[in-house]
DNA sequence: TTTGTCTTACGAAAATAGTCGTATATTCGG
DNA sequence: CCGAATATACGACTATTTTCGTAAGACAAA
């Protein structure tokens, strides 16, 4: 099945795929091992997650060998963009200015020296 | 009932909150409308949703009259930003920056002069 | 070969979210 | 006072998401 049409993946599939763009490949073992860290699930559980995953064209897999390896088959920058604009509009009525403020603002995530120059890097260059 | 420890609204709740953040105060009715304009539900779906986020305690309500008068139970600010730090969590592996950089390169939310500049001194004070 | 482990497939229960029909009560215009 | 319009309550149905039990095949070690 080719990539879906609309980047939809719900809540546990996002834990997933963020495993799978980290790693680039896995079976469902490796998945799931990660997943038990934060989570605790049965196998099955996320082996029938990644099968519907692989339905629905968010991942692909290789089942030529009797242990499937799977990968993302969505875009990681084209889903975190897809979700953080959908954000940006039930949350921050469709201004990323205030996602932004936000998101600077949180305590619990500061943003380190250089990261803030490569935000005004970006800035200044929006600027022009 | 009073605020829910966990600040978990679903997609529909999200939408219902908007309105009343901006209202302050709302009908049904008036809530009902305003949704209508971007959705088609029945109004007793927009009542019920009402309802059940009342028994939540995401919303309060004023039923002393026979016509209820709504309003939002969970602060805006202290919403956006849980549900940022979820997103930055579980999509940006705990990074706020490349979140801004994604929204700010954010094609379709363009951010204006007078926003950047906004986000310029709210920079220039982080960095100092 | 036999046994235990690991794998996928599959169906279906459980949990959550969203939808609306209908009943009943209140209000208001005439 | 009567009927239309409008309000809430509530149950139930649908859809989606998450969960897991069980079966059956593959594999490896003894």
């Amino acid at each position: 099945m080719s990539a879906p049409k609309t980047i939809k993946p719900t809540e546990s599939e996002l834990e997933i795929l963020q495993i799978l763009w980290r790693k680039g490949l896995a079976t469902v073992r490796e998945v799931h091992e990660e997943l038990g860290q934060t989570k605790d699930v049965g196998y099955t559980t996320t082996l029938k997650l990644m099968q519907i995953m692989n339905e629905k064209g968010i991942v692909k897999r290789d089942d030529s060998m009797r242990t499937h390896i799977y990968q993302a088959a969505v875009n990681k920058e084209k889903t975190q963009k897809h979700l953080l604009g959908k954000m940006i509009d039930s949350l921050f009525g469709g201004s990323p200015t205030q996602l932004v403020i936000q998101a600077l603002g949180d305590e619990s995530h500061k943003a380190s020296r250089e990261e803030l120059e490569k935000i005004q890097a970006l800035l200044d260059s929006l600027k022009k």
